[in-house]
DNA sequence: TCGTCGTTTCGTTGAATGACAATATGATGA
DNA sequence: TCATCATATTGTCATTCAACGAAACGACGA
């Protein structure tokens, strides 16, 4: 995989430095906007309330989607940090990640306050 | 053509409701997630900082993006109330819509709330 | 070791998106 | 009215995305 995004030395908290004219907002909250943009996913995510774990099947099974299409689109709001994965045996289960989308979330509020 | 958005009769403040099972978030913050979801309209709405109101024409300039592409990511925003527009004479101006972001913000975290 | 089960990845297809040039609409001034 | 300027719309093309079936991977249990 190597997520190692040679570019900056996984400092730059904040999406926009000193620099006078930043481009927008950072690489992880855009896939968290993404993540989310999309009505398949946003039903995925339903199904994770109140701490719900569940595997890749009951997901693909509650929502009517094909297996591989509900894996694709875990690993995608897993991208967003809005789940997370663990391995139990053959199975994995996800489960919403509180922590990171509220984090995606207060560097959302951060870039909407810069600007407007 | 009218900003009005006369859609709803500003009811419904929340996308789930006493409903059993929800299915995502309200329209209006779908619209909010993918207009800030893309890096050309994230790069448009950095102009906007402090308040500044911009013609078409110069966000288009600005950008680098054809008039006619402007015009188009220009509306996609203003769908997602994150960008308001005035007309006068015969350029129009925009400029960002803090309250309509914050509205959405506010959704947003509701629905992170509940699935989260 | 071999099957088997759950997950992931691959390859494909149809729909949606982003960008542009060209054209249409709308408002102002001569 | 007509010409002109700024914006909006249309048509087209290339790219991306969502979804599927099929095949590959990985972890058990016999």
């Amino acid at each position: 995989m190597s997520d190692a995004t040679a570019g900056q030395p996984t400092g730059t908290p904040s999406p926009a430095r000193a620099a006078g004219v930043p481009e927008g907002l950072a690489p992880q909250t855009q896939e968290f906007l993404k993540a989310l943009g999309s009505p398949t996913r946003q039903r995925i995510m339903m199904l994770f309330a109140q701490g719900a774990e569940l595997s890749v099947g009951e997901v693909a099974e509650r929502t009517g989607i094909s297996q591989a299409t509900a894996s694709q689109q875990l690993t995608l709001l897993r991208r967003g940090r809005v789940v997370t994965s663990r391995r139990d045996g053959k199975t994995v289960y996800y489960r919403a990640d509180r922590d990171g989308a509220l984090a995606a979330l207060a560097e959302l509020q951060s870039y909407l306050a810069t600007c407007c």
